[in-house]
RNA sequence: GCGGGCGUAGCUCAGUUGGUUAGAGCGCCGGCCUGUCACGCCGGAGGUCGCGGGUUCGAGUCCCGUCGCUCGCGCCA
């Protein structure tokens, strides 16, 4: 902490406290972190926003003030005053930064009593998160949750000196805006001034972003808090903060080029040291090996085709999945398991989906497998080779279509995989499917979002197109995921189309961009990436709970202020609104 | 919407095959203690075993229901 100006309650930041600093007279001011009342000597462990200090009492110096020490209790809120001194030879604590010395108090004020804490504040020992979140003000102040949000803070603040660096401008987009229904559930806000309309609450600054390229802002970020109401997960949050991000007249090398380098500062947070380029993987390529858009590749175990090999299978299971259009997909990895672990992942496999998981142990002779006697030798030899697969290993097989094998295989690889992994992983995945058949509402959806740029034969099969998207990963994480965008009106019409939004409500929905599309937009394209992701892998937890000052419960409530709550029947009459009595 | 895990003292947890008065560590309260830094020693208070029902001579423990928390699936362009 570099500026405090000395004032009624401290002169000095506790935790900067020196060797050097011996003999002077000291005013700091925090919370009682930790008492050892021994009686006659009192020591005190202030806590400031800094760090802790020793601050100790002796009644021989000041009777009056140490019996008032004796009174105090954990997070007592304190000013203490006195002179500084050494410790002597024995009693330092190499362990504190200020171990080296102690503040011999003269006289304390106590500014505030504190309750007990309902949970310790002094050590980092796990306490329920709904606990936590209750009281966050306390948590707050514990060593942990500290730390977490000054890592964000150093995340934040590297990518805003990069990007200003670069001559990126930082503008602010509306907060309330208009629901553009393609994608996740938006939050609304009823509108007072025109009843039965709504804002919502955007899902991303995405259009604004291309709006403001097209406003001549050729490099845009902004900080931005995005909502987007689904259900949780421990790394998703109804509202959440993305690096938003876009340029003008670029192409996909331009946003690597950009964003690689924020990449390499951001995680140098954490330090994790990234070599540039970030290497890159195409969509099909990551799916194929790992069965999963965001795989962790420290894991090591990869998923083999072994499609060609049971095509003509006599085991109908394989070679008719094959014939349906399919394909058989495995994976092999050391171990022999007994009997109740295969039965454990083929319940898995089923519950992703799978109609079964076909498993072997390889042995000298053969498989040691359930299917083993409906296959030819050749074909568990060159099964075996394919995966590379030594005696011991165990093999994992499913029969079924490409997407369905990817998924469930890719769940499976993670499942099986031993030992912590290390290091860091961090590549960008390309050229994704432009758009994914969604079976429920029997239509084409768009992989990334309907403005991205589709590639390949737009003439032919939309299922066929791929996207001018990627996608950035690190250790199994999606930080960030951007496009190149559609720059011509025709081209976005025909993606509309192609998702099933005719001209009419093209016009109706997205009228304006597609009006402003019309008045000459450059080639543009961006990237959003991911802010709480990103801290929380910094910080090495797995819920980005822990890298947000205030974040709702996996239930989507506010533990600490009750959110959401009912309002007054006067503020829905003033909004036009009426509940339902059924709800 | 679906599935898994959890719910016992303020906190973190243990609790055997259903069996006496439900325990531990930390915290809290009181006492003692002048070099501790997870201070130490002595003593004490503190429980709707999430809630409701059931089985049983007897339920923290078994069964049914329900609520809450959490992780995942669906969902999340």
């Amino acid at each position: 902490m570099s500026s405090l100006r000395p004032n009624l309650y401290r002169s000095r930041w506790a935790g900067e406290l020196r060797a050097a600093d011996v003999g002077e007279r000291v005013r700091v001011a925090g919370w009682v972190h930790r008492r050892r009342d021994h009686g006659g000597l009192i020591f005190i462990d202030l806590r400031d926003t800094t760090g802790l200090v020793q601050l100790v009492f002796r009644p021989e110096d000041a009777p009056a003030v140490h019996e008032e020490a004796g009174r105090l209790r954990s997070e007592d809120v304190i000013s203490a005053e006195g002179e500084l001194i050494a410790r002597e030879e024995g009693t330092v604590n190499p362990g504190l930064p200020t171990g080296e010395v102690e503040l011999a108090v003269a006289s304390l004020d106590v500014l505030a009593d504190a309750e007990t804490p309902p949970f310790p504040i002094d050590e980092d020992e796990p306490v329920g998160e709904e606990l936590r979140l209750r009281y966050r003000y306390l948590d707050l102040r514990r060593e942990g949750m500290r730390r977490n949000l000054r890592l964000r803070h150093d995340v934040v603040r590297t990518i805003r000196d990069q990007l200003n660096a670069e001559d990126f401008l930082e503008v602010e987009t509306p907060i309330m805006t208009r629901s553009t229904p393609e994608g996740a559930r938006d939050f609304l806000v009823p509108s007072r001034l025109s009843p039965g309309s709504w804002y919502a609450l955007p899902q991303s600054p995405q259009l604004f972003k291309q709006l403001l390229v097209m406003g001549g802002t050729e490099r845009y970020f902004q900080i931005a808090r995005c909502f987007r109401d689904e259900d949780f997960r421990a790394d998703r949050q109804p509202e959440f903060t993305q690096l938003d991000l876009e340029m003008g007249f670029v192409e996909e090398e331009d946003v690597y080029h950009a964003v690689d380098p924020v990449l390499k500062a951001v995680l140098a947070v954490g330090g994790i040291e990234v070599d540039l380029p970030v290497e890159r993987l195409t969509y099909a390529d990551v799916m194929l090996r790992y069965g999963s858009d965001r795989p962790d590749r420290r894991l090591g175990v990869e998923i083999s085709d072994l499609t060609g090999v049971f095509r003509n299978s006599a085991f109908k299971v394989f070679s008719g999945a094959v014939g349906a259009g399919g394909v058989v997909r495995a994976i092999s990895t050391g171990g022999e398991w007994p009997r109740s672990r295969f039965d454990a992942l083929t319940e898995r496999a089923q519950s992703l989906g799978a109609k079964g998981l076909a498993w072997a142990v390889v042995e000298d002779g053969g498989w040691r497998s359930p299917i083993a006697k409906f296959l030819s030798e050749a074909e568990v030899e060159r099964a075996t080779a394919e995966l590379g697969a030594r005696p011991g290993d165990a093999i994992l097989i499913v029969a079924d279509d490409a997407a369905v094998a990817a998924r469930v295989l890719g769940a499976l690889r993670v499942e099986v995989a031993e030992g912590e992994p290390e290091g860091h992983d961090l590549f960008w995945v390309t050229d994704f499917p432009m758009f994914a058949w969604n079976e429920g509402e029997g239509r084409w959806v768009a992989e990334h979002h309907p403005f991205t740029s589709p590639k390949g034969d737009l003439d032919g099969d939309p299922g066929t197109w791929l996207s001018r998207s990627y996608d950035v990963v690190l250790d199994g994480w999606e930080l960030g995921s951007g496009s190149i965008r559609i720059n011509r009106p025709e081209l976005q019409q025909k993606v509309f189309d192609a998702l099933g939004i005719g001209p009419e409500e093209a016009e109706k929905r997205f009228g304006f961009l597609l009006e402003a599309l019309r008045f000459g937009a450059p080639p543009h394209g961006g990237i959003a990436l991911g802010i709480d992701r990103i801290a929380a892998l910094l910080a090495g937890r797995d819920s980005i709970r822990d890298v947000i000052a205030f974040p709702k419960a996996a239930s989507g409530v506010d533990p600490l202020t009750g959110a959401p709550a009912p309002v007054d029947e006067r503020q829905l009459r003033e909004l036009g609104l009426k509940l339902d009595p059924r709800a």
